[in-house]
RNA sequence: UGGGGUGUCGCCAAGUUGGUAAGGCACCGGAUUUUGAUUCCGGCAUUCGCAGGUUCGAGUCCUGCCACCCCAGCCA
């Protein structure tokens, strides 16, 4: 440990432990500056999330800074709105980047200097070979690359055409520039790279300033290093790149050097984890949108309703290793669960049953009152309204019970209602396919707390909701988005998208006590038995609340 | 078959001068419970990809295998 923080249960993950020996070796000057980079060309799913906790917590943990920078060096796939949503994202997460917000084309005239200076170094040169060429000339992972016939221009007609490239004089992608490092490398990064391409395309922040532009490999250590980033997190699949990366900064003898330290990406069964299927299923129409509550993005999960805590926690849970692996959801599932526990509770049918109470006044009406929370008294209580017609839960009535462990109702049988009364099952109405339609039961007017049989067990509690009071409302369950374990992975050929959960939204028509239509948008409660619903701000209507399921109980009922 | 990585319980993951396998998730008991929830107790790797070797002693050192991941964008 590093004795950082004031939790002191988990230990340090590889990263911080370099980290802490850097800091005691004075590498840094004891500094910790780290940066979380994404390319606004998409949201930010529980994958960046990880990199977010990473960074953050961790110039947070080590008294250091922590840039938000936007790597926006692809005018043709990034977007404004992406800026905004990534922004947005991070800041619902729980961090601050202060005044700390960059973008790499802040730096694109820096960048261009430094290129300048590549070039009157020997060290880069404009290469006239088309997109193709420079394919071929590349070699395999087995066999080297032949160098660029442009390769040995002199410094002045490269400076000269890198200036003319700058003043518009060149076309789109006709002309480009590659690092002179090694085209026999091993290493295919190293093959005399490209650095700059021309690109006459509208940047969202610079607009039509520039017709060219930097390349990741060249645009990244450059930001770091102007930024005074210590401690570079990134990906395992830039491991390769880490060579250009040191090449770079040491070609031009920057008097910082960030130290880029990978780590492995998180992969979470039953879902997928990459822009590119993400942005797919948004285009192709299979989900509603970027934040579609089924989606692993941040916005999805938050729109869900889950809280941004869960995710912190899940992605302290996790570590930081540099091993591949793929976290199983209920990992995910646990944390929201946990966040999710100290959430008030309410009574809410999902599939509603007809109950008639037999032995309840016609006209008769009670208010029981209900601890909001079971466990927690500070939360109050609320009245909830009983009558002889209840809607109970589709699922809690069984013709045929399975086995004696079964403790729902079911003919002749008897349950507790939750708050309330114990009731018998009588008479079971039943329709034309043979299903119930309506259950005809009696009440033991003494069962309730206070009554003479109150202390009388039943085997099971079942919720309720008064037919006569309660509020219809929609109700939206979600599942996984896949029916299998790794969707982007498939070996058999199948495409990710042949894989969807047909399931994963049933839409249902709920009713829930009246307290719970009273609730202000974007509450969270607990329908008791059910799971934790979200009353979504964007779909609900003072006239019709919209609930989310963000997630069902645990169920060990075997 | 070139280069770079990774392999510790079903999943994630500690293990850092070699000293006799943390923790979390999942799972299985059992207690409490007017949510089959929560909470609470208890169980859950004679073994660290495999095979040799060094050593009194190896997950940790050496050798050789094997498996999986990443790299041939003018994407990041």
């Amino acid at each position: 440990m590093t004795g950082h923080g004031t939790d002191n249960a988990r230990p340090d993950n590889f990263i911080e432990q370099i980290i802490a020996r850097d800091n005691a070796s004075g590498k840094f000057g004891g500094r910790v500056v780290t940066r979380f980079p994404p390319e606004p060309n998409g949201f930010l799913h529980i994958g960046h999330a990880k990199s977010i906790c990473l960074n953050f917590g961790v110039a947070k943990r080590f008294e250091g800074l922590c840039y938000l920078r936007m790597d926006d060096t692809n005018p043709l796939k990034e977007t404004a709105e992406y800026v905004a949503s990534i922004q947005n994202d991070v800041r619902w997460l729980g961090f601050d980047w202060e005044d700390r917000e960059t973008h790499a084309s802040d730096y694109f005239e820096q960048l261009y200097q430094f290129a300048e200076e590549l070039i009157l170094r020997g060290r880069a040169f404009v290469c006239s070979l088309s997109l193709d060429e420079i394919r071929a000339t590349r070699g395999t992972l087995t066999e080297p690359g032949q160098p660029s016939p442009y390769r040995e221009r002199g410094v002045e007609e490269n400076l000269d055409l890198f200036r003319r490239m700058r003043a518009g004089e060149f076309e789109d992608g006709a002309v480009v520039r590659g690092a002179k490092s090694y085209m026999a490398a091993p290493n295919i990064n190293l093959r005399d790279p490209v650095l700059y391409r021309v690109r006459r395309a509208h940047h969202q922040r610079t607009g039509d300033a520039w017709c060219l532009y930097p390349m990741y490999d060249y645009t990244h250590c450059l930001s770091d290093f102007i930024e005074g980033v210590t401690h570079s997190l990134c990906t395992l699949e830039f491991e390769d790149h880490r060579p250009l990366y040191d090449w770079v900064l040491d070609t031009l003898a920057t008097p910082h050097h960030p130290q880029q330290i990978e780590f492995s990406r998180l992969n979470l069964e039953y879902t997928v984890l990459s822009k590119r299927m993400l942005n797919a299923l948004v285009t192709e129409g299979h989900v509603d949108g970027w934040d579609d509550p089924r989606k692993p993005t941040i916005a999805g999960m938050r729109r869900r309703g889950v809280r941004p805590a869960a995710i912190r926690e899940f992605c302290e849970r996790i570590g930081v290793t540099r091993s591949d692996g793929t976290v199983e959801m209920s990992a995910l599932e646990r944390c929201i669960r946990d966040d999710l526990e100290a959430v008030p509770r309410g009574l809410g049918v999902v599939e509603p049953l007809k109950v008639v109470l037999t032995n309840y006044p016609e006209d008769g009406e009670e208010w029981f009152s209900a601890a909001q929370h079971p466990q927690d008294e500070s939360l109050g209580s609320r009245d909830i309204p009983f009558c002889r017609e209840l809607w109970i839960e589709r699922e809690d009535f069984m013709l045929e019970p399975p086995n004696k462990k079964y403790k729902r109702l079911s003919p002749g049988a008897e349950v507790r209602l939750r708050y309330g009364y114990i009731i018998r099952c009588d008479e079971v109405i039943t329709g034309n396919d043979g299903e119930a339609v309506e259950l005809r039961c009696s009440v033991d007017l003494e069962s309730r707390a206070g009554g003479a049989n109150a202390e009388r067990k039943v085997k099971g509690v079942i919720h309720w909701v008064s037919a006569r009071h309660g509020v219809d409302v929609e109700l939206r369950l979600y599942d996984r988005l896949f029916n299998e374990p790794n969707p982007g992975g498939l070996k058999d050929g199948r495409h990710f998208t042949e894989v969807l959960n047909p399931d994963s939204l049933t839409l249902r028509h709920g009713v829930v006590e009246p307290h719970l239509a009273t609730l202000a948008p974007g509450s969270r409660v607990q329908f008791e038995r059910m799971g934790w619903f979200y009353l979504e701000p964007e779909r609900s209507t003072a006239e019709k609340p919209v609930f989310n399921r963000i997630i069902t109980l645990r169920d060990t009922w075997s």
